[in-house]
DNA sequence: ACAAATTGGTTTGAACTCAGACCTTTGCCA
DNA sequence: TGGCAAAGGTCTGAGTTCAAACCAATTTGT
């Protein structure tokens, strides 16, 4: 097509990457929205104020704005003014069938297979450079905690937000800005697919034994065994995934 | 400072990432100049159209046509009009001590730890990955004759390309859109690090020798050799770069 | 009760980006 | 030679985003 002499064999074309996604303020929407459905911000929290937003996002705080009305919209959150005010979760998300009527197009489709492949590597690479660091007494009692959310977890829902945070907590772990992006990216894109699937019985004492080998290996140091532990755990929910999104 | 409860312990500040860059001119001249100095369009190559490649970056072809604008201005590329013309790699960067202009900001040095702690997760990653792949014959040769571009190079400056081809090849090859992007953000940080280094006598044979072993692997598809491989040489290369960049 | 501080709410004009249409140049081919 | 096709060049109006003020509400502390 192009001029380009033949031994690129498409290289030139799958460099190119889109240069930003969508416009700034759905952009906000959709990582605020994903963080409150992964359970960063869990329910009765209250979010930073606008200015920290705007600027941790870098977005101008009229942008923000237009995504924090999207959100109270939304019924994820609400406002309340003056000094001790802010914007709280409350999550209730309306019109809970917004999800099945958009209908899951090949595209997505490949989408989620790539986040399913991507995860099977950046994930056990995670715990893989989290087992090799030096951990604070706090961030292994945090580790712990995460863990024991998951553990202990009751309903489904607690149960997904839990083990989010347990996966992004050993992301956060490793203290590299572009692994705790990749983890973030990843567990928005399973949280999307689990959210496509009617019901999902998971065997969740199978996949908790799996999370406590994880923990076990990042606390005694143990990056190998820490890496294939959680790329088990990766294989198995990915086999999962495959099997009941085609 | 927020109304979180403390168990957070900054998890809900460190997954809080910008939405976008710069701006869309800016991100694309930065895009299509790394990709041009890291060899994916060498010399004289014609890129894609600018309907294409505006297509492509998610860009409207205005906004293209000014960071078309700026690469030539820069001297890189040059513009020929009507059927059968197009813009075409020339590679002349002028001012070329404008990067030691640019003095290393604390952030900046951040910012490359991190790449390079990435790097090492995510490289190998992709070789494990490509490893596990059918590769066809003409994928084979394809990523046969990248190292053999690296292996057989001249001068320092066609081996920095043929050596950044060569990675991207191999994150090619796992046919995943997220793992190709972070190999080539990554791969556009390393190149960013040693245009900051004034000279760099790199022991090419013992480089070599690493990526003959990557390639070996691959090609045999052990996935754990490959990753292992991988592992070493990024371990090297990232020992290398932070000893020099302090 | 009052003042300060903090937080959301609002306004404004400039800059950036977009989509789409249309023009100009140039090579290829009937 | 004439016309089509493919590429860059140009224009325009609408939509988005930005930065920086300033306003309003409410809690905190004295």
């Amino acid at each position: 097509m192009t001029a380009d002499t033949p031994h690129d064999l498409g290289l030139t074309e799958v460099v190119l990457r889109p240069v930003r996604g969508h416009h700034a303020f759905e952009a906000c929407v959709e990582q605020l929205g994903t963080l409150i459905r992964l359970g960063v911000y869990p329910l009765g929290t209250t979010l930073p104020s606008e200015r920290v937003l705007a600027d941790r996002l870098h977005v101008s705080r009229a942008t923000l704005r237009e995504a924090m009305a999207a959100l109270r919209e939304a019924g994820l959150v609400e406002t309340r003014r003056g000094r001790g005010g802010g914007t709280v979760v409350t999550m209730r998300p309306r019109t809970p069938s917004a999800r099945r009527a958009a209908r899951i197009t090949p595209a997505q489709r490949a989408d989620w297979a790539d986040a399913l492949e991507f995860r099977g590597l950046v994930e056990p690479g995670a715990a893989h450079l989290a087992a090799q660091r030096e951990l604070s007494a706090s961030e292994r009692h945090q580790l712990e905690a995460a863990h024991e959310a998951v553990a202990t977890a009751s309903t489904r829902a607690t149960h997904r937000q839990a083990d989010s945070r347990f996966h992004l907590t050993i992301a956060a772990l490793t203290r590299s800005p572009r692994t705790i992006d990749a983890v973030t990216s990843v567990q928005a894109s399973l949280h999307e697919m689990l959210s496509a699937i009617p019901v999902l019985e998971t065997n969740i004492s199978h996949s908790d034994r799996q999370h406590l080998a994880v923990l076990k290996a990042i606390l005694a140091g143990r990056a190998e065994r820490a890496r294939a532990a959680m790329e088990e755990h990766c294989d198995d929910t990915a086999a999962l995934l495959r099997g009941l999104l085609g």
